[in-house]
DNA sequence: TAAATAAGTTACTTATCGGTAACTGGTGTG
DNA sequence: CACACCAGTTACCGATAAGTAACTTATTTA
């Protein structure tokens, strides 16, 4: 049966093809080792090898390891804002509830023990290259972060709201990177009853 | 003529023997390198040769890799405590008026060209195996920097100095880290304020 | 002046890095 | 059945990693 291009563009059963296990199950190893190791710190043989496969296979499924990295960090951007809409939607039309709940669940999440604070962070200092395909995703990232911190500001009615969302941005970075330092109980303790008190200050007439 | 064991020990004319200009020159263009770059992307190698001399000078003044790493990051201390305490000098006795200065200056620094933010915060990331002889250094640091910062809450009469303590030292370290997302005009903008804003709260009666 | 010390040089080790060529075996599916 | 495709395997490339041996050349300094 002859196959024209209206075939081609009807019937996508599944959107991607299933793409195959082994580069899912490299991918789903590689954002393991990165996040807990580093990623400067985990080559690709180690990677292959971890997840049950080579090298070869590894360079079938992604042309290199920094395509790899963009594509590890741009999931992680993906499953962050997953979780954000999460904690915030409960508490629609709420801005201050909503910030206060992100700070609650952020602290949580942060204090687990496997964590290692936020991995894009984390990779912002290990990229500093602006070629690495990677940058521009974490920039990216971190922007979206900044805008809508102040824009949850200026919804909650802040006098300076570009002020208020700045100053949970630091606190919220602050949080995730102290994490590495202490292990447990450090600083990130007060990480929600900052944002409590700035917003506040901010927000009484 | 015979030398005895009274020899060694009386006449230490210089402390350390000025232990060579060599080594010197390593370690500061090392000190450079790991600040610019990171620490896992710079090879002795490349340090060696970018002071203008080679890998056996490099290994003749220093054990390895790792030491001189710790080494830099204890040196990085010792300047970043030398800052703080000129910072904090003039305001002897008026803890707020110090802090209030500590981020400021803060704020100055790492807003500068070619800064990277904190040396020490950034190595906390490159740096996650406990063995590595620049962690303690690391993990010292940063505690140090907690116990200072919660000591001038309590002295200036906060209420729960240990929270306050806290929520600067995630200011500041969000700080430090968002600086290399945010090339000019980031969050660390709102940080000044914002710690102004926080011992405001929890000064007033 | 002679011994000690600092430093440059060349060559080497073993291991790992990111990345590739070419061949093999298995599993579908038309 | 045949062909495509996915994946495993072995062997390799050049570059770089950290680290060492051994010899030479300056500069001190006693």
């Amino acid at each position: 049966m002859a196959r024209n291009s209206a075939d081609l563009v009807i019937e996508p059963e599944v959107p991607a093809p299933a793409k195959s296990r082994v580069r899912d199950r490299i991918f789903e190893t590689a954002s393991a080792l990165f996040y807990r190791r580093g990623i400067r710190a985990v080559g690709v043989d180690t990677i292959a090898c971890e997840a049950g496969t080579n090298k070869m296979s590894f360079y079938r499924s992604f042309a290199s390891k920094d395509v790899l990295v963009a594509e590890y960090l741009g999931e992680q951007g993906r499953e962050y804002w997953t979780w954000w809409d999460e904690v915030v939607a409960p508490y629609a039309g709420k801005p201050r509830k909503q910030v206060e709940a992100l700070f609650e669940s952020c602290v949580t999440k942060t204090c687990a023990k496997d964590s290692r604070g936020c991995a894009i962070a984390n990779a912002t200092i290990e990229i500093p290259e602006d070629e690495h395909p990677g940058r521009k995703v974490l920039l990216d990232h971190k922007a979206e972060s900044r805008r809508r911190l102040r824009k949850l500001a200026k919804e909650m009615g802040a006098r300076e709201p570009d002020v208020l969302g700045d100053a949970l941005m630091l606190l919220l970075e602050g949080s995730y990177i102290t994490r590495l330092t202490f292990s447990h109980g450090g600083p990130i303790i007060a990480a929600a009853k900052a944002a409590k008190t700035l917003m506040d200050a901010h927000l009484k007439r």
